[in-house]
DNA sequence: AAAAAAT
């Protein structure tokens, strides 16, 4: 009932899958297929020229030897060498023009150069760009030609679905207090740290990435964007502790974008002639993320930074119809967002290659690891034809730095940098958090009256099961107020549109199951309720992280019972640790706990979970030679004193061997599962 | 135990 009142128009997503008319078919008059456009052939007037003449039959990709090949591999920047100084990992990572210019002086696609623009202007803001079938995308109608960025021409239309409605209901331009992020404390460490940047300036950022950044109502970077720009635009790898809220997601594009801008197309991307029926994508740039809606977001944030460039961003997730993906990365997929499901999918139908890779970002790490994506992730990464590790660049964010999250790291990465950003919520002091004690059977009157109380603003309801979900949000509905609900068994049309109705304020009432617990950045979130509470202290974390995002302030409002005991002792310290209000109850009941020996499972449990969480956030990589954390305030005082003295993690964990760094070995037996007594509860495992 | 993800 609430969604009818969508049924006006598709929103943002949906229009990609249901292109406009005009974009729907993509063959040309012989019922031919459009083949796949490099970047450097693109015109904008539509598909590729008839004949791209002799030298464009580029055969079968190139292996990824030749990539690295091209790349110089050795490009490894002295340690404290300037940070941007010139293009990462030496030769050039784009790919310098040359490499794949055959055409010589034919500047076949020059011609239509000079009237487009003006052409382009005419019946883009008129007719709403439908004609071409070119601006699918929207974003990446630039070029790259003789070796220049050629940044297309405005379009107010596309600009205002870009950058202008994004807080519409709210009024709020970006709904982000910068002050606020200062506080956000960042360390890093390994060798050679450049000194992290303070404004969106050139050098080092592109003036072109600047505009867009401008335009999106980015003043200042976040503390996390300070030191990946240079970390990344030096031709690091990363290893990033950082939640959505720190502005991760521009984190990686930035540096990614800015030099795409700079240096262009990779130089390794088979050419073909306009007629051939090569339909395989070679992207420069993957981004890996657990959740359809979180790739989701992450390509809305690259649509406008590549707004007007010679980069096209593409997306692919499961649920959605594979045909129109398909033809979205046809016509050039120079970025790609996707899940690892279909991706793996869409390379066994060989409709991509990975060969071109040259940045590869891992978002939300720890998260997909424990959907179960590591074969998948492993597959995509290792088992196809993805560079290796000195012929790319690898960015890794994870909220956490648990064991298998080490060793994807020590397996992907070269020489990382670690970067451990500040939990932005929890600490900080933005987020007021209540608990309140309310039984099973009372939640729904006590729900009903914060929602009374708390009218305005955005309220995102977490509960335990998808029945919960839609029990709950019909039962709102039928008090009258304007709910939604998101969870796994509702299709993926449903899913954008109940986050689409909740965006806007259409439905400013939103029950969620774990779906939407991480990575989801949604402005202006006033009130994050846990219905349920997660069995995990993280999960709580990042739940109410969904409010108070980047400085603003919000509230939290936990609904606890004696079924919730097992996160008792975890809930007083997160509480405690960010200067919150303890209510007597949860103590009485953590000493409960504690009388019948069940003391034994609530105290292994704050161990690990705790290391898990926020302490985990450390580097822990030995340095034989005597070589530090460059920047190691608070981490990792030497050797694996850790956290947590008895069992968790902690102790002789990671940190130790000899040899290896990652220390695998010893750590394992003392970690978790901490048999000290018969666990109080609730335990399964 | 729940959730998510390719079909």
């Amino acid at each position: 009932m609430a969604d009818s009142l969508n049924m006006n128009g598709l929103s943002l997503k949906d229009s990609q899958h249901a292109p406009p008319p005009g974009q729907e078919h993509q063959q040309n008059g012989f019922g031919e297929r459009t083949a796949y456009i490099p970047p450097h052939m693109r015109t904008r007037g539509g598909g590729p020229p008839p004949s791209a003449g002799p030298g464009f039959d580029g055969g079968p990709p190139p292996p990824p030897a030749a990539v690295a090949n091209g790349m110089n591999g050795n490009g490894f920047p002295p340690p404290g060498g300037r940070g941007y100084g010139g293009p990462p990992r030496g030769g050039g990572s784009w790919g310098a023009a040359q490499t794949f210019t055959p055409r010589g002086g034919n500047n076949w696609d020059n011609s239509p150069q000079l009237p487009r623009g003006f052409d382009r202007n005419a019946y883009g803001a008129a007719s709403g760009g439908g004609g071409s079938g070119r601006s699918h995308t929207g974003a990446g109608d630039g070029q790259w030609r003789d070796g220049k960025h050629v940044p297309g021409p405005a379009n107010q239309r596309l600009e205002r679905e870009l950058f202008g409605t994004v807080n519409e209901s709210t009024g709020h331009a970006t709904g982000i207090n910068f002050e606020k992020y200062d506080d956000i404390p960042v360390e890093a460490s390994g060798q050679g740290v450049p000194e992290p940047v303070t404004t969106f300036t050139n050098p080092p950022l592109d003036d072109h990435l600047i505009t867009n950044i401008e335009l999106a109502g980015y003043k200042v970077p976040t503390p996390v964007q300070k030191y990946s720009i240079p970390i990344v635009m030096g031709g690091r790898d990363l290893m990033a502790c950082a939640q959505t809220g720190s502005g991760k997601t521009g984190g990686f594009l930035f540096p990614i974008l800015s030099q795409a801008y700079q240096n262009g197309p990779s130089g390794n991307v088979p050419q073909q002639s306009g007629f051939a029926r090569q339909r395989k994508a070679y992207p420069t740039s993957l981004i890996l993320a657990p959740t359809r809606e979180l790739v989701s977001q992450i390509y809305d944030e690259a649509r406008k930074f590549a707004y007007r460039s010679w980069v096209r961003p593409c997306v692919v997730y499961g649920g959605a119809d594979i045909g129109s993906q398909l033809r979205q990365i046809e016509r050039g997929c120079d970025l790609l967002v996707a899940t690892p499901g279909r991706l793996v999918d869409l390379i066994e139908r060989g409709r991509i290659s990975l060969a071109n890779i040259k940045y590869l970002v891992l978002d939300e790490a720890d998260r997909m690891l424990d959907m179960g994506f590591e074969p998948q992730i492993r597959r995509i990464v290792e088992g196809e034809d993805m560079p290796p590790t000195d012929g790319r660049q690898t960015l890794m964010f994870s909220a956490t730095f648990p064991r298998d999250i080490q060793m994807l790291a020590r397996d992907f990465l070269r020489e990382y940098i670690f970067l451990s950003v500040g939990r932005v919520g929890s600490t900080s002091e933005n987020i007021t958090q209540k608990v309140e004690y309310v039984e099973d059977i009372d939640k729904r009157s006590v729900l009903l009256d914060i929602l009374h109380t708390h009218g305005a603003g955005l309220t995102l309801i977490f509960v335990e099961t998808k029945r919960m979900a839609d029990s709950l949000s019909d039962y709102l509905i039928n008090q009258g107020f304007p709910a939604t609900s998101i969870h796994g068994d509702r299709t993926q049309r449903e899913r954008e549109r109940a986050l689409e109705m909740f965006r806007t304020g259409r439905a400013p009432i939103l029950v969620a199951t774990a779906v939407a617990a991480r990575g989801l950045d949604i402005p202006n979130v006033k009130h994050v309720v846990n219905y349920d509470l997660p069995t995990d202290i993280d999960d709580y974390v990042h739940r109410i992280g969904r409010t108070g995002r980047a400085g603003n302030t919000g509230i939290s409002t936990a609904f606890f019972n004696r079924g919730n005991r097992g996160v008792v002792r975890d809930l007083i310290d997160l509480l405690k640790e960010a200067n919150q209000e303890v209510p007597g109850f949860l103590e009485t009941i953590a000493r409960e706990g504690s009388g019948f020996g069940g003391g034994g499972r609530g105290g292994g449990r704050s161990g690990g979970g705790r290391g898990r969480g926020a302490s985990a956030m450390k580097d822990v990589r030995t340095y034989g030679g005597g070589q530090r954390p460059a920047y190691s305030g608070g981490m990792m005082g030497g050797s694996g004193g850790g956290f947590g003295g008895s069992g968790g993690y902690g102790g002789g964990g990671y940190g130790m061997g000899g040899g290896g760094g990652y220390g695998m070995g010893g750590g394992s037996g003392g970690g978790y599962g901490n048999p000290s007594g018969p666990s109080g509860g609730n335990s399964w495992w």
